[in-house]
DNA sequence: TAAATTTTTGTAAGCGCTTACATTTTTCAT
DNA sequence: ATGAAAAATGTAAGCGCTTACAAAAATTTA
């Protein structure tokens, strides 16, 4: 069935079909209410691909994520999801992984699909290096980028300013006589290096030397996590507070610390940042620092769409993260 | 730049660049490469929504989920994006939440959007109750139903046989001398239904009787998989082990034995389902049901090729899950 | 070498929609 | 009532591809 038929039963052209289905306006009123009874009366549903070939879109928008099952990329692609398609946008989804090359397969992919738009999430993005995949798909269709700043035409970074936070949670630390911190990160962490910069600042506030040494990475994996604080522990580096990248190190770093006989909160204090489920059932409950993720997605389909409606739309936006108190360092 | 254009400059006519693209052979090796070389040059790509149009079909299958921000439906949405883009397929994802209008929403849009299959995943199929939607689109579209039998026409369930691996450990924990056992899940938990069964026919077997005050329902959320067990502790009910329908229920039940005073898994044994990460970082680290995602979601992916290439395929498949001992039940 | 057969290539008709432009109908001021 | 302006509707030309069928070229056969 097609608005051939739909515009022979009513009477009409298929123009007119058209212009309803499309809400033109410039319709009898007593038109449009018969084509629309002939339409549901015979249950037509236009075809998608035919309409995309004459509108040159399919309404869905590419989300590039590295890792969905990353339990914070989890949410982002999520929220992103449910906002889009409240607007009428479908989602694809592309998971990458690591590798450039995969990456660049994805974009070129999206590209050949004819997506809308792409959205960033996750470590696709280089901070240094070459990233000239996704300039070749801002030069066709606009790009946010969540949590990683990118400078050219047609790409839009909306992140959450982990980094004051961090430095917050610096401040609150010294502030309850924690003076011996350390920083625990994944080197593959949503802005890792963003927080890594505002412990550095943080601590060098208060005169801090040596704040290299006080700064671990670990690999995207749970007994590295374990391990990058056992290093830390071996230099025989007094610690009393631990600011880590991610929950799930966080709670590397308390096994591992529990298990050399410190106590957690009273001995170390930890924190953690993401502010996910994890964070909750950890035992301490983990103070996390919520980076917003739901409202980072939010205002990125909002970006998005005034994008779309041709508006004017600032390239960087930025969002405050918050600190949620729970057991593993009391405020 | 279409496909006229690549025909002009290859002086041959728009069908056998066509064929060339297709691979539908019967073109003189030369001529492929004369026109291999000038889309090359010229960097064309075919527009995918004219190919949709003609072939119906963008090679698209959807994704339906109740919630990928789980931990496990994200690990299943990944892999099958994976499994399906190497295969030339893409994923648009659909996060219906868990109601049901949602979901009967959601089916109307990949349905309008002439997705090539659907794919659930997580709590979409009511194991009673109304089902017509997804009858509906089955009558257009192959569907394939992870851990969920479904007895339609063209739809296939793919699923994990996890009531037998919680017979399994209720069979390990009574050879343990662990005999007061309670079942703990979460009514939206994946095949939580399933695995209650299970539990039911391991703990008959050892002549439990009244094991229905043995199973403890809980919310899909944190606080209520404490609640869960702490409810049961106030029944006075002796408990040595416990099996739970999800790692973090699991958890929920350890932070609450542990704050009541129970030495776990000295005094009560627990053992969780999905082997998630969260198992692994756990304390004590969870031993848990491995219910095959990953296994589970190849298969789905390779069932559906083969549906697509008319090939006869089962309806329903199972696998086995096993058990992976870590700290919680000593094995 | 010519006819028969097979392989390669081309022509043209869709696929089902959108939309510019033309035409008809309605509205409204005169 | 009449013509101009505005609103509603229709016609037809794409959008860029696939593919049945026709035609031409190459290969085989006798």
């Amino acid at each position: 069935m097609n608005i051939y038929d739909i515009a022979e039963r009513a009477g009409v052209s298929i123009a007119t079909v058209s212009r309803i289905l499309n809400k033109k306006g410039n319709v009898r009123k007593a038109t449009e209410e018969k084509v629309l009874s002939v339409i549901k009366e015979l249950g037509y549903t236009p075809n998608a691909f035919a309409r995309a070939l004459g509108l040159n879109s399919l309404k869905t928008v590419a989300v590039v994520c590295s890792d969905v099952s990353d339990i914070f990329y989890a949410k982002a692609v999520s929220v992103i999801e449910s906002e889009l398609r409240e607007k009428g946008y479908d989602s694809t989804l592309y998971c990458t992984g690591m590798d450039i090359k995969d990456k660049k397969r994805a974009m070129q992919t999206l590209l050949a699909k004819k997506a809308d738009a792409m959205i960033l999430v996750g470590s696709v993005f280089q901070e240094r290096g070459d990233n000239s995949h996704i300039e070749e798909v801002a030069r066709s269709i606009p790009v946010v980028i969540i949590n990683g700043e990118f400078g050219y035409d047609n790409t839009y970074s909306i992140y959450c300013a982990e980094h004051k936070a961090v430095e917050e949670v610096v401040d609150l630390l010294v502030v309850k006589g924690r003076k011996e911190l350390i920083y625990l990160y994944d080197i593959d962490s949503f802005s890792g290096d963003n927080k890594r910069n505002g412990f550095i600042t943080g601590v060098k506030k208060y005169g801090v030397k040596n704040y290299k040494k006080r700064i671990f990475k670990c690999e995207r994996n749970f007994p590295s996590y374990r391990e990058a604080i056992l290093k830390a522990l071996d230099y025989n580096l007094k610690i009393d507070g631990v600011v880590c990248s991610e929950d799930l190190v966080a709670v590397g770093a308390i096994k591992a610390l529990t298990e050399k006989g410190f106590v957690v909160p009273g001995e170390v204090a930890v924190v953690g940042c993401n502010n996910s489920i994890i964070a909750e059932c950890a035992s301490p409950a983990l103070t996390s620092i919520d980076n917003k993720v739901e409202a980072l997605c939010v205002d990125t389909v909002r970006t998005l769409l005034d994008v779309f409606a041709g508006k004017d739309v600032s390239h960087i936006k930025k969002i405050y993260g918050s600190i949620v108190p729970r057991e593993s360092f009391v405020v």
